[in-house]
DNA sequence: GTCTATATATTGATAGAC
DNA sequence: GTCTATCAATATATAGAC
């Protein structure tokens, strides 16, 4: 037992190397975070983290390749509703905020830490993002090619959508007072708000 | 002359080094940065950089500051306008993004690498950027309380904003195809559209 | 004001006992 | 599967010549 709730599950020694550093990229950054930090907030010894991991950048690969999956999986079973695209793009950032705050470590390092990788992960993250991104950006040019959104610029808008999104990673605290439903109803209604046609003619 | 736009304007030493150190605390992160890169692009030997600054982290400490100065200054003379509050937050936000594009550098580091500080700089850091959100809360609790903007949650409803504009940090490139008082309309009408009253007997 | 040389600490990672 | 001991590299920072 660590203290951290984050680590004491029970889970396989493997499983709690990955969340403790998980738990210590979101908070402190891959950069700013140790293998001894790692290792002691896991219950191990440093020495022993080479046993279940490679590296310290593999390691970072791997929860970013996790979070991305989180993120990914989550949207999917939403970008397949039959719902007008003004209700996809609502359940899209619900999802999104609400997925964040579940798998909170992980996503947060695909979101805040995957520049600090190198080689091929480097590349496949880029990708992945772009990915993501994208399929953003189709819901968005669905909804101002069906006239339910204004017509704007699809990138900017994407950009201006995710950032909200992904800013939580900087603010949100459990203990914080918004319950996580909360922030995904009211960051959902900002989102359609700032597309949906309308006031055109003030 | 390095090569690097921001590093050789017709400056003294030591604002060489600061801005060297602010466009690689910006693009690579404050701990991924190491003072030899830092003395490399600005033109100095690494033992150099101690004769123009006490440490890496006052160096930190110091170009927050100017990023907070940068955010604040601008503002203010937003803030004082008399203008309806629909106007102002318009203002404000375009206030923001138009600053943080002109001084990408240091305001990046105030956005992004403010909890790499310590000790008494860390603190101010969060007093600052304290202040900062402070002044959006007002705003849009005036609109809220003029009937101007749609009864919501002020701090969620600032998160927001906020997200959208310190993302740019993360997507804006100079030739990236967007240029600044376009990316700073559109956010603007964003947030607008996100506050103000309307469609709500839908 | 810039340099070479160096002190000291810490890093990620490895070797090998148990 | 975890440990102790250690390696090689790099980090921030200092001392002192010029």
């Amino acid at each position: 037992m660590t203290g951290n709730a984050a680590v004491d599950a029970e889970v396989t020694s493997r499983e709690r190397v990955l969340r403790a550093a998980a738990y210590l990229f979101r908070t402190k950054g891959f950069d700013a975070t140790s293998m001894r930090e790692i290792a002691q907030l896991a219950g191990l010894g440093k020495s022993s983290l080479y046993h279940h991991v490679p590296s310290k950048q593999q390691m970072l690969g791997e929860l970013v390749d996790h979070g991305m999956d989180q993120l990914t999986s989550a949207l999917q079973r939403v970008a397949t509703a039959d719902l007008p695209t003004t209700e996809r793009l609502r359940l899209a950032v619900r999802t999104h905020v609400l997925t964040y705050i579940e798998h909170r470590d992980s996503v947060a390092c695909f979101i805040q830490e995957g520049r600090a990788l190198t080689g091929d992960q480097r590349g496949a993250f880029f990708a992945h993002r772009d990915r993501y991104e994208g399929w953003f950006r189709e819901l968005v040019a669905d909804g101002i090619a069906k006239g339910e959104f204004r017509p704007t610029d699809v990138k900017l808008a994407v950009f201006a959508i995710l950032g909200m999104c992904h800013w939580v990673v900087r603010w949100y605290r459990p203990d914080g007072g918004f319950p996580p439903e909360k922030i995904a109803d009211d960051f959902a209604e900002f989102a359609v708000r700032g597309l949906v046609t309308g006031q055109e003619g003030g």
